[in-house]
DNA sequence: TGCGATTTGTCCGTATGTATT
DNA sequence: TAATACATACGGACAAATCGC
């Protein structure tokens, strides 16, 4: 029983670490809508935490792409542009593609399972029609295969990507309700993804990010014409 | 004269960023070999700063991959392995072909110049000897491709591979003065940057990283036969 | 195993510089 | 131009954790 200390010494984590956890989520569930401004005393005191922490935490999530910052001046929830969409569905397509190829021929049982496990999760909140737990598990659906290659600095890249698409898709739910992910979007992947054709996987992941960006992008233009809803911030 | 007072806001730079490039330059230029640590009070009296602007300072380079930070514990620079090496080079791989496949139908005559210009200068130092300015042009080189896509995702990808490129080949060239890029391979990746063939210049890149990862490995490998040289500091 | 020195993490108070009104 | 709000930076202090002896 006493055997849970047996710690491992990352698991130690900094108040920074974990108030980013906390302004993360605040961010994702809309509880601080894109372009609201981010005043480090009044987080720091509203997380219980001094300047130092908080200050450490607002450069974790400007990494992630989550805040955009200019010195001296302020900080910001990211911006929503049709043209960071473009980035990231592009970029995810590459990587994506990258990730399959380098586990295509390492794709044993458990993954299979595990994958299998993971779209059935999904389709089940889908079902649940729980917008926030879709994003959540379709991000965690297509995440299997970057966890699988082992390849920390590509696993870099997809945390980079992953956080932006789920601001982006949190603030399109949030904005009018509009459903996420489909369901017959991720039967063909999880198919492709466990058969045996690798280019058809290509053809796949080209097609399903086509999608996901031309979906996005059109909430993007939607936006532009009432902005004013944005730009106030929740208390 | 006070006319140069007219300064845009990005322009401005905080402490943490000026102490983060003093400290990229001392790691990049030997100052502070792989696996030397990083003590936060130290630097900041040699820095002339206090603790927190070096803070975040460590805090860039950590997220750039040049250094490694364990909570509670310190930070180090970051430690060269084989593995590291192989992700750096494959990533790379992937990504550089990606960004010649954004740019392709676009490479202008002010793309070609300035890429023959940076081969030109890479060449020069190359002739000069000096290995710490051939490896800067030569990543100086690369970078034209990803400047070029404009793509600011790909940009972040390429900085942190280009960190961690440019730390293990400094490495390599002050544990014992080998020569990292040759020039002929430098001459046909111009060649065929500039020509007509993707195919040819996907293949080039494929076989350039693989010439670059093979050499790195080999310097990784004989290093951790003797790795005594390694763990001092620099004063 | 335990102890002490070192280093990091955190907080507070204050001062200064910057942008915005 | 002045004033306000905020980010940045400093220094000192203490607690917490790690590491070497």
């Amino acid at each position: 029983m006493s055997g849970v200390a047996t710690v491992l010494k990352l698991n130690k984590r900094t108040f920074g670490a974990q108030i980013a956890d906390r302004l993360r989520e605040l961010i994702l569930t809309g509880g601080l809508l894109p372009g609201a401004p981010i005043v480090e005393s009044a987080l720091a005191s509203q997380f219980g935490v001094s300047r130092g922490p908080l200050r450490e935490a607002i450069r974790q999530l400007v990494e992630e792409g989550l805040l955009t910052q200019i010195p001296f001046t302020g900080t910001h929830v990211l911006e929503l542009t049709a043209e960071a969409v473009r980035e990231i569905y592009s970029l995810r397509t590459t990587t994506e593609i990258f990730a399959f190829e380098l586990i295509w021929d390492r794709r044993d049982q458990a993954f299979r399972d595990e994958l299998a496990a993971r779209q059935k999760a999904l389709t089940t909140a889908i079902d649940e029609g729980c917008e926030i737990e879709c994003i959540r598990r379709e991000l965690h659906l297509h995440s299997l295969v970057f966890e699988t290659t082992n390849h920390n600095l590509l696993l870099n890249v997809w945390r980079g990507l992953r956080g932006r698409l789920q601001l982006y898709w949190a603030s399109n739910h949030l904005a009018h309700g509009r459903r996420g992910p489909k369901r017959e979007g991720h039967d063909s992947y999880l198919e492709v993804a466990l058969g045996s054709d690798l280019e058809r996987m290509r053809d796949e992941i080209r097609d399903h990010m086509q999608r996901g960006a031309a979906t996005t992008e059109r909430f993007i233009a939607e936006r532009r014409s009432r902005p004013s809803t944005l730009t106030q911030r929740a208390g």
